[in-house]
DNA sequence: CGGCAATGTAAGCGAGTGCTTACAACTTGT
DNA sequence: ACAAGTTGTAAGCACTCGCTTACATTGCCG
């Protein structure tokens, strides 16, 4: 895992670094915010020196925009529409990653309005995960029916992020899994339901 | 409106301006958070010193407690349980109040963790909502699904106040607050699904 | 009135923020 | 091997934040 092939592990490497203060953000974003998350913070678990944060993104907003846009991206890519709550929740729900991998859309709202290139990013990841939603019904307000949706896959995310003591730590994710997908199935009928993975 | 009774209008009211105080920390705190509302905006809206801000509550956090205190619990006693989901709902979707009144649940969560004083009140709060919403159950496992419940008005709500051009905010309300509860008693089957008011 | 607490004001302190700059250390192509 | 470009480092600048302090003004009560 230390090094892999081609280049004989070079003690200065921008791709590595890069990456490093990539995944730091990621979970920096995650655990706090974009406000909380300070690029000292960020660098500094990196391990690396804060200002080769802006000599390779330019800014944090850049760097957040990154950090959101890869992470939405592939969570909205990793299942089938029919699967996709029932994925995202597993992700939610998942006791091992309280912080690290799972939701980059909570990150997105629990960073309030900053500005307005976020704000362009937030409304079309919106429409993206929400386009796949809607899908999955035949009514005519569909995309009103998505959104309500994702609002409550938010709100999982940031309840179980704000409140770590609350029931949703302790029960059981399948228990909660089936209670979403059922409800949801209100709104979108053509959601799966059964266990994924 | 200006002046009441008793006191003939002082032109220096310690009531008055920690009311005014009051008022416009819990429009900011709503509109952006508690990270980015400052105190010397919340000062000046109310057209106070800041100073002022610190002599009256003592601390940000503190004047921030309050502010949730107070219109958590008001919004809490102001249905019976069965008709608190729709009253919340219809508090949120209220296309009058993008800002000022309603949601003082959002506010809370839309402050990340910042102290430990806000978190046991974030507790305290969310255990007096959900115990309400638990009642309307014979489940086992009513507290967790009446966490979900409230996850998913907080869910929209900051849904709401960060994307404000989603369909929730074009959307009937009506339609919207049918949807939710229709889907709702899925969860709770005491939810009393008819329009309020 | 005169004294005094209550109320309001102006200025600034210390800490933390995002970001920049000037420079050292390394790697590489020739 | 050596210059040039790349990568890493240390320090600090300009700004904003929550909060404090020292001082002016007002109203009240004997």
């Amino acid at each position: 895992m230390t090094e892999g092939r081609e280049p004989p592990a070079r003690r200065r490497d921008a791709a590595a670094t890069r990456a490093a203060l990539l995944a730091a953000a990621t979970e920096l974003f995650n655990e706090r915010g974009f406000d909380r998350a300070t690029v000292r913070d960020i660098a500094e678990r990196a391990g690396v020196n804060q200002a080769l944060l802006f000599r390779y993104f330019g800014t944090k907003d850049e760097l957040f925009a990154l950090v959101i846009a890869n992470r939405s991206r592939e969570l909205i890519n990793s299942a089938p529409p029919e699967r996709l709550v029932g994925r995202t929740l597993d992700l939610l729900l998942d006791p091992d990653s309280p912080k690290r991998s799972a939701n980059p859309l909570v990150a997105l709202l629990r960073s309030s309005s900053h500005d307005e290139a976020a704000a362009a990013i937030r409304a079309e990841l919106g429409d993206e995960y929400t386009g796949a939603l809607a899908a999955l019904t035949g009514a005519e307000d569909a995309d009103v029916r998505a959104v309500l949706v994702l609002a409550w896959l938010l709100g999982i995310g940031l309840l179980r992020s704000v409140l770590p003591t609350e029931p949703l730590a302790s029960a059981d994710p399948q228990a909660v899994r089936d209670h979403v997908l059922r409800a949801v199935r209100t709104l979108l009928e053509r959601v799966d339901i059964r266990p994924g993975e």
